[in-house]
DNA sequence: TCTCTGACTGCGT
DNA sequence: AACGCAGCCAGAG
């Protein structure tokens, strides 16, 4: 699968809504694919969540969308090839004092920040 | 059109 | 506990 050249209005929609919610992680938490869908509704599946970050990392940049901070359910940084370096996602998450071995992020429950709670 | 492939998940066996 | 599988939906060939 590769970059959309020329999404639909519905998937841009869906693209900024992902994108707006990411930002609203706060650094040193993580969130995941699923509950970012789930957020949303689930109109699209956590699939499209991964899809959205492809096109968001590249458009806007790791600063205004901090990318690092979407991991899988279980707290590993399957995203990591789609950085600009292999490293660069585990290193941003470290940066902001989130430690992780193995590509997975430690003490991943307690780090986890669901946006269907903390947006209620 | 049809098929395949995903930064995924949850359920059934 | 490990696997398989179906649902998710948009692009590319």
């Amino acid at each position: 699968m590769s970059l959309p050249r020329n999404p639909t209005e519905a998937t841009r929609n869906f693209f900024e809504e992902v994108q707006e919610v990411v930002r609203l992680v706060p650094p040193g938490r993580v969130t995941t694919y699923g509950a970012i869908a789930h957020y949303l509704g689930a109109r699209h599946g956590a699939r499209m969540v991964g899809y959205a970050l492809i096109a968001a990392v590249p458009a806007r940049g790791l600063a205004a969308v901090p990318a690092q901070r979407v991991v899988n359910r279980n707290g590993l940084l399957t995203g990591r090839h789609h950085f600009a370096t292999p490293t660069a996602m585990q290193e941003a998450l470290e940066a902001e004092g989130v430690q992780v071995v193995d590509d997975e992020v430690q003490d991943f429950q307690t780090r986890f920040w669901d946006p269907q709670l903390e947006l209620a």
